[in-house]
DNA sequence: ACCGGAATAC
DNA sequence: GTATTCCGGT
């Protein structure tokens, strides 16, 4: 108890720095729960949630509409799609090749995909999208009667597992809760209210994209500090996206699709309460808090971030039993493995970045696979986390990095022009855009546990390719190359972003771990399927946890009471679990770093001497959230009337420029 | 049609 | 950071 009184103690401090706003409920939330998105890129519509918009209304369904399987759609009329985003954009000059360029640059943000052989067929890989950014997107709007229901989500927890209560206060009946605008909802519309200020607070260019401005009743724009306690300004394009389709438009397809119909999954697999593609109106929302940091970029990341609002975890009854927890682990530890996804999605040391090992961009997607190693009966039914890795397994066949070699091409002017300077060699760090390593950079720092074992130092951060490629060894990029298990990678990305502090919160996460590499040799198939099943796999809801169990230390045996709230208890006895993974996770990937640090390492002596600096940063625990979650919950109260009138305030057209 | 690098705009 | 522009290559 003590100690974790102590965490979250700890956690507040650190992680609260203006918010402890009195106002409101009196509670402070967390400097995640505030944070604006910080990009100004992000800022203003992006294409994929726009997109999403068209899709999801129908009477765009001749021009680019939902086809096949889970976030499969079809433009079916380029010009006309590009021409609407022109509009949107305020740039009357864009046509298909640039938006397919603005597409393509998806790719390696794994928001999206090409479908190959399918003209205009893109994909997206819902897991971020849907899973942790639009949990409840509906991907079935087409009216063309594709069923589209929501991509299920993998096998997860046989069971309703219902993690995440949902609201806390106002728990309803499942569904009700889910769908009624008091609910869930309401926390979705506030945080489109404030999204909204957000997004398009400055109207610029557009008049108003959204008319989301004046939504937020008032404004938060104006630093209306009040929604934030409530929304997390992550999530603004989400929920938008959602309102609009969703209750918040009822023009929105109007009775094309029964709206829950099928698309919820009440209970069923999803660990969540409802299936993440909720139908529009009633949208199950929920789900899991996952990241509302994906930011919208969607390459953010974090894994999970609870929400104050949406997240399920906080609420009141936030209880779980043991076997289901268990199951749920299980299953998604199951499914992550039938699904090939990288273990890394799930981080548990924010500080250690671990590059991703890529495919090959191409075939990735290709690869015509299907074999996913039908789910592998887990012997036990319970037990949950354990994979067959052993610890010390290093699967040689898996580099983190893949690296394209490949000469430097030159640059369009200097193509055209004279080739004398080169004023950015396009090197990993620049990008646009891809590797994160730019984002790992900084925040690469090794956990102390992990790197002290390899002792390798490994460095990798993009100071240190940085380093490489300046050292003029070959141009050596690094690409992401995947897409469906790299979403971690995302994930990492993202993850530097974010202060530590936060991280460490955001992070906790429930993540069950799995072994990357099948064991036996079935090779992972990096993506089993990836047309349709990308989904990574729902970033599990996480734990309340709280901090990742020292790996020095041996799982201690579930403390049983430990007072506190009763959130408490669980997940300490999760908690367990997870040290005992991320002990083993660690060790992977000190592994894998060793690996490719030796690979940099090479290199890198080639050319220098190779130095090294070693992060050493001790890996401050991850701030527990403790019961600091169950607090949040009763803060949200009181926080639906707002959110009514946000909602009611939505409006989905757009201006003209 | 599609890909992806580079430069650039915002 | 995201998207737009261009554009050479497949």
């Amino acid at each position: 108890m003590s100690q974790i009184q102590h965490k979250v103690e700890w956690r507040r401090g650190k992680k609260r720095r203006a918010e402890k706003r009195p106002g409101q409920a009196g509670f402070a939330f967390p400097d995640w729960a505030y944070k604006p998105e910080s990009s100004p890129g992000s800022r203003q519509i992006q294409l994929w949630h726009f997109i999403l918009e068209l899709l999801r209304k129908e009477e765009y369904h001749d021009v680019i509409a939902w086809q096949g399987d889970y976030g499969e759609f079809v433009i079916k009329d380029p010009d006309e799609v590009a021409r609407l985003w022109g509009a949107r954009k305020c740039k009357p000059q864009m046509n298909y090749d640039k938006l397919s360029r603005a597409l393509r640059y998806y790719y390696n943000k794994r928001i999206l995909h090409k479908t190959k052989g399918k003209r205009f067929t893109y994909k997206f890989n819902f897991n971020k999208l849907v899973l942790v950014n639009y949990p409840f997107i509906d991907m079935g709007s087409t009216g063309s009667g594709v069923p589209q229901s929501a991509p299920p989500l993998p096998s997860a927890a046989g069971t309703h597992f219902r993690f995440p209560p949902s609201t806390p206060s106002d728990m309803l009946s499942p569904n009700e809760d889910l769908r009624s605008p008091g609910g869930v909802f309401s926390a979705v519309a506030r945080r489109m209210a404030r999204g909204s200020v957000s997004d398009c607070s400055d109207g610029t260019s557009r008049g108003g994209e959204r008319g989301l401005n004046g939504g937020g009743g008032g404004g938060p724009g104006g630093g209306g500090g009040g929604y934030r306690s409530m929304i997390h300004p992550r999530l603004s394009h989400e929920s938008l996206f959602r309102m609009y389709g969703g209750a918040g438009n009822p023009n929105a397809h109007p009775g094309s699709r029964g709206p829950l119909g099928h698309r919820v999954h009440p209970d069923n697999l999803s660990p969540f309460p409802v299936s993440p593609l909720p139908g529009p109106g009633g949208a199950g929302l929920i789900a899991p808090p996952l990241s509302p940091a994906l930011s919208l970029t969607p390459s953010s990341h974090l894994p999970y971030t609870p929400s104050p609002s949406l997240s399920p975890m906080l609420g009141s009854h936030f209880s779980f039993n043991p076997e289901e927890m268990k199951r749920y682990l299980q299953a998604h530890h199951q499914s992550v493995y039938n699904y090939h996804l990288s273990p890394r999605a799930f981080l548990h040391y924010p500080n250690v970045i671990i590059p991703q090992p890529h495919r090959l961009a191409q075939d990735k997607r290709e690869l015509a696979h299907p074999h996913p190693h039908s789910t592998h009966p887990h012997s036990g039914h319970s037990h949950p986390i354990h994979h067959p890795l052993h610890l010390g397994e290093e699967p040689p066949h898996l580099s983190p990095f893949k690296f394209k070699l490949q000469p430097p091409p030159l640059g369009r002017k200097q193509r055209d022009g004279s080739q004398d300077h080169h004023p950015r060699q396009s090197s990993l760090s620049s990008g646009s855009g891809s590797l994160s390593s730019s984002g790992l950079g900084s925040s690469l720092s090794f956990g102390s546990d992990l790197n002290s074992a390899g002792g390798s130092g490994l460095i990798s951060n993009s100071s240190s390719t940085g380093s490489l490629n300046s050292t003029g060894l070959p141009k050596i990029k690094v690409e992401p190359i995947s897409d469906i298990e790299s979403e971690e990678e995302v994930e990492v990305t993202d993850i530097s972003d974010e202060d530590p502090d936060d991280r460490g919160d955001e992070y906790d996460l429930f993540s069950p771990r799995h072994p990357r590499p099948h064991p036996n040799g079935t090779s992972s198939h990096p993506h089993p399927h990836d047309e349709d099943l990308d989904e990574d796999v729902f970033k599990a809801p996480a734990p309340p946890s709280s901090e990742p169990a020292e790996p020095g230390d041996t799982p201690p045996p579930p403390s049983p009471a430990q007072g506190q709230t009763k959130c408490i208890p669980l997940k300490l006895r999760f908690k367990r679990r997870w040290s005992e993974d991320q002990r083993m996770e660690a060790m992977e990937e000190q592994d894998d770093k060793k690996v490719r640090g030796e690979k940099e390492r090479e290199r890198e002596t080639e050319k220098n001497g190779g130095m090294q600096e070693n992060g050493a940063g001790s890996a401050p625990s991850p701030p527990t959230l403790g019961g600091y979650e169950c607090s949040l919950l009763l803060a949200q109260r009181g926080v639906n009337q707002d959110l009514h009138q946000a909602t009611a305030q939505l409006s989905l057209e757009n201006k003209d420029c």
